[in-house]
DNA sequence: AAGGTCACG
DNA sequence: GACGTACGTGACCTTG
């Protein structure tokens, strides 16, 4: 017993990903998050401890992952391609864990090209062949595979989850897979792993899966006996996707012969020299670890009785993670503008630089010569590493003059290739506010921002939709400046002036620069402190850094990427509208009977209903007659020339001002191509929006309005492909409210609209499906008798029939829409399937048309938040697997809210369709598994209409 | 700056 | 009995 070796093996990256999760967001005195490395420490402290106890450890290393790449890559291209990028705030983490495992002074096998799972398996089962008994400390279930007792000289294998602080052994390993361990292999093969994008077999789970092979004993047998299965679903499925679970079986096997670089007798644990220990502890700020190792109370250098669950800082203990417990922010002094400091020097700002790499943190803010990011130039940049703590690094001030003399600054060159280091280094995590902005001026000096957090999402996911009149909602920096920090800093209008005395930044006088700029670098700083934290708290972890932050470059990307408009044909468009408005212009006077402004709705409401004694006119609240498109028509259709008229003017005109005239002056003389700007924060929703120029809006429902789509083209030699989500509101509407007809018919692929005008009609006509149609609108919106009625030209007591009729029909319906409101009343916000909130305080509103409006908007926001959430993971995703299929020519251009545009090279057509497609239809996994499948429709062509 | 209108999903 | 009537956007025009 005395001499009896029992080897522990720590799989190092699968327990920092879980304590990362599990934590809170610590940071230490530098400001760098290390609430993981924390985790990992306490953990490491308690094996320590545990040496020569009756199960302690007499052996331990410590296996970390080197590279996502195996063997099993080259089996199977999709292995773990579905795997999102680690958090950013867990990146800067990695070096510490290997940190962290030294100054224990345990021993760290790290493999390039092997996975820590193989590396594992490999030391399990060297170990127990001669006979040492072998703790894997994971929970990983791919590792049960290796749970066995021990007999005949073998050593016993078992898991120990320390976190439940629970062994897992060969009761545990069947309980949960209901199999023995040697089978578990067959069972994950069967069942796939969405994580690690294993296939299995599609539609069997974990139960199928055990169930299957407990009964046949071995994956081949069970394979085998579907050809003597009763006719089902299951059978189909097994026969077909047999080749699916084969490969599975491959990719779920452990290596278990890799070489081992590192002995097993190097392994042993001697206790824990306290000298490093105390030096790590130190840096990072761990003084209740570093009191216990310094007055030896349990320490893990020394046997101790101390129960160690007892002595858990309180503040550490995973079930307080989400209650609020949080590390108290540090006091924070009034910002100081007159701290800041202006850097002209290349000492100076090496200095900064190294500081910044010292702090791992850094929050970064560029001025720049205008609002435009692709086209503005970098005036200066500005640092900001805690509380009055940041710098302005001034480029090009002083330059518009040119017999003035300039201030000393450092040369634009110099100072980039010093900050790209820092900038691009994996080590500091750089904080902005709208981020997306910065990384597309400095994308444009060679240097590629990362990692990222960014204040603006960070409030976005927090609190869309908080804000009401007089509160403000928005957040922008001084919004959130005031609302967070109580400190309004100095409006940019302050230090440049506005309207005809605007200067640029540049001119502005390298004082009054740099507390403006610094102090903006500083308050990033602070939100961020402020705001992090509550992203654990309030849950908003996963959409924060599973679909916005992950998409911040992605965005930049598309925005610098720009389409190519052909100018020629816009304005041969503008000419022709012109001509045909002027026209139209003169047909209108003469039917009026006098000249007037045609494109005052006040004139031209007082010439329809009161001069010409059209009827029908109705004033609203402003005294004003309404001439929209609806009060046109019904005067179109009683015969009033004008009105039609009124209507041809108002298309043509819109054509001409909003897009041929609008995208012609849009067009980047540089890149030649126009480059809109999209907002992540725009919509409450968690859509995107576009601006300068609002590209989601281009016309497409007219043929005349399709002529402007015409001139969005690819270059020479490329085309144009669109990739739409077919009905994705609906389809989602079908499984958030579970309704099996809908979804059967999604499942089938049937016409929608047609099967809704048969259930709720019993045929299928032209009328009854559009009918149809716009009920299952309605109902996405939230749905009035009275608006339905107005739609369907019906009256409100039969719309009203038709939305009883539907609610019979689709029952989930009405459960969704009453849980839904239900929930928002009592918590205030709205939640998609991927978590993202959406706040209505408005909801309990006395007044009725405000509280019923928020209403609609509540139940509208979930399907519309998680189809905005769905193809934001799809672009996350979207360039790696393009780049993993070798297409490294294709662009993604734009995005429609349920649609994607990319120029490629015509000869990639045929290899980029299925790979978008799969990012596409694939995008809610592994987070949701929907119940109806996400149809994709793509096409291409020479034109963005063609294209469609 | 606000209101009306209309382009899109 | 009044409120106003489908969700989410952005741009342009006129008017005050």
């Amino acid at each position: 017993m005395a001499d009896k070796q029992h080897l522990y093996l720590v799989d190092g990256s699968a327990y920092i990903f879980r304590a990362y999760h599990r934590l809170p967001p610590l940071t230490n005195p530098e400001g760098t998050p290390v609430g993981a490395v924390y985790g990992y420490t306490t953990m490491l402290w308690k094996l320590a401890e545990d040496l020569h106890t009756a199960d302690g450890p007499t052996h331990l290393a410590v296996v970390l992952d080197k590279s996502s790449k195996s063997f099993r890559n080259d089996i199977y291209d999709q292995y773990k391609a579905n795997r999102p990028e680690p958090p950013e705030d867990l990146r800067p983490q990695f070096p510490l864990i290997r940190d962290a495992t030294r100054a224990f002074s345990l021993p760290l096998v790290e493999e390039p090209d092997v996975e820590a799972d193989d590396m594992i398996a490999s030391y399990a089962r060297a170990a127990a062949a001669q006979g040492w008994d072998v703790t894997i400390v994971s929970s990983d279930k791919d590792l049960m595979q290796l749970v066995g007792p021990g007999k005949d000289g073998t050593g016993a294998i078992d898991m120990l989850d320390t976190m439940k602080n629970a062994r897992i052994g060969v009761p545990e390993v069947e309980e949960k897979f209901g199999v023995a361990p040697e089978l578990v292999g067959d069972v994950l093969a069967l069942m796939g792993d969405s994580v690690d994008n294993i296939p299995g077999i599609f539609g069997v789970g974990p139960k199928t899966a055990s169930k299957l092979i407990a009964e046949h004993g071995s994956l081949t047998a069970a394979l085998d006996s579907a050809a003597e299965m009763k006719k089902s679903k299951l059978k189909e499925r097994l026969i077909e996707h047999r080749a699916d679970a084969e490969l599975s079986r491959v990719l779920v096997t452990l290596k278990e012969d890799c070489p081992l670089p590192i002995p097993l007798e190097d392994m042993k644990l001697e206790g824990v020299p306290p000298g490093p220990l105390a030096d790590f502890l130190t840096a990072h700020g761990f003084t209740s670890l570093l009191r216990r190792l310094d007055t030896g109370a349990g320490s893990p250098s020394r046997k101790t009785d101390l129960n160690p669950a007892k002595q858990e800082n309180a503040g550490t203990k995973p079930a307080e993670a989400g209650t609020g417990n949080r590390q108290p922010l540090p006091d924070m002094p009034p910002v100081d503008r007159t701290a800041y400091t202006c850097v002209q020097t290349a000492d100076v700002l090496q200095q900064w630089i190294d500081r910044a790499f010292a702090a791992r943190l850094v929050a970064v803010d560029t001025e720049t010569s205008a609002l435009d990011a692709i086209s503005a130039d970098l005036v200066g940049v500005s640092l900001a590493l805690g509380p009055n703590d940041a710098c302005y690094i001034p480029l090009a001030h002083g330059g518009s003059d040119m017999f003035a003399e300039r201030p000393e600054q450092i040369a634009l060159d110099t100072t980039i290739a010093m900050l790209k280091p820092l900038l691009e280094s994996d080590a500091v995590v750089k904080v902005g506010q709208n981020i997306k902005y910065d990384l597309n001026v400095l994308a444009r000096h060679g240097i590629a921002v990362s990692p990222i957090e960014d204040t603006m999402i960070l409030s976005f996911v927090l609190d869309a939709g908080r804000g009401t009149d007089g509160i403000g909602g928005g957040h922008g920096m001084d919004e959130l400046s005031v609302r967070h920090l109580g400190h309004a800093p100095l409006a940019f209008k302050d230090v440049c002036g506005t309207g005809k005395k605007a200067i640029p930044f540049g001119e502005v006088p390298l004082d009054r620069a740099t507390e403006y700029a610094a102090e903006d670098a500083d308050v990033t700083w602070r939100l961020y402190k402020h705001l992090k934290p509550r992203l654990a708290i309030e849950g908003g972890t996963r959409v924060y850094e599973r679909v916005d932050r992950p998409l911040i470059p992605v965005v930049a990307r598309m925005e610098r990427e720009g389409i190519k408009v052909d100018r020629a044909a816009l304005s041969r468009l503008s000419e022709e509208f012109a001509a045909q408005i002027g026209t139209l212009e003169k047909q209108i006077h003469e039917l009026a009977g006098e000249e007037f402004t045609v494109g005052s709705p006040k004139q031209l409401g007082d010439i329809l209903f009161d001069k010409l004694g059209h009827k029908g006119g109705k004033k609203g609240k402003s005294g004003q007659y309404s001439t929209d498109q609806s009060v046109l028509e019904r005067l179109a259709g009683d015969g009033a020339e004008i009105a039609t008229k009124v209507l041809e003017w108002r298309q043509l005109s819109k054509l001409k001002s909003t897009y041929t005239d609008a995208l012609q002056a849009a067009i980047n003389p540089t890149t030649g191509r126009v480059h809109t700007s999209y907002s992540l924060v725009g919509a409450q929703t968690g859509r995107l929006s576009s601006t300068d120029p609002n590209l989601q809006n281009i016309p497409i429902r007219t043929a005349i309005g399709r002529q402007i789509r015409e001139a969005f083209v690819p270059e020479e030699g490329n085309v144009l492909l669109a990739a739409d989500y077919s009905q994705i509101e609906l389809r989602l509407a079908a499984h958030m409210a579970d309704v099996p007809a809908l979804k059967e018919a999604f499942e089938a692929g049937e016409d929608i609209h047609a099967r809704t005008a048969k259930e709720m009609y019993g045929e299928v006509t032209r009328d009854t499906r559009a009918a149809a149609k716009t009920i299952n609108f309605a109902i996405l919106y939230g749905i009035s008798r009275w608006g339905l009625a107005g739609r369907l030209g019906i009256e409100p007591d039969e719309a009203q029939a038709m939305i009883t009729r539907y609610f019979e029909r689709f029952p989930g319906i009405q459960k969704y829409i009453a849980h839904t409101l239900e929930s928002v009343r009592e918590r205030g916000y709205s939640e998609t399937l991927f978590g993202r909130k959406t706040w209505f305080p408005r909801i309990e509103s006395k007044n009725q048309a405000e509280r019923q409006g928020s209403e609609r908007a509540a139940i509208n926001a979930p399907i519309q938040g998680t189809s905005a959430d769905i193809i934001k993971r799809a672009m996350a995703r979207m360039m790696p697997a393009l780049a993993d299929a070798g297409l490294q020519n294709v662009r993604m251009l734009l995005q429609v809210h349920d649609e994607l545009v990319f120029e490629l090279p015509e000869g990639d057509v045929d290899a980029a369709k299925p790979v978008i497609e799969r990012v596409m239809a694939e995008a809610a996994l592994p987070s949701v598994k929907l119940s109806v499948p996400l149809g994709i429709e793509i096409g291409t062509g020479k034109s963005w209409d063609a294209a469609h």
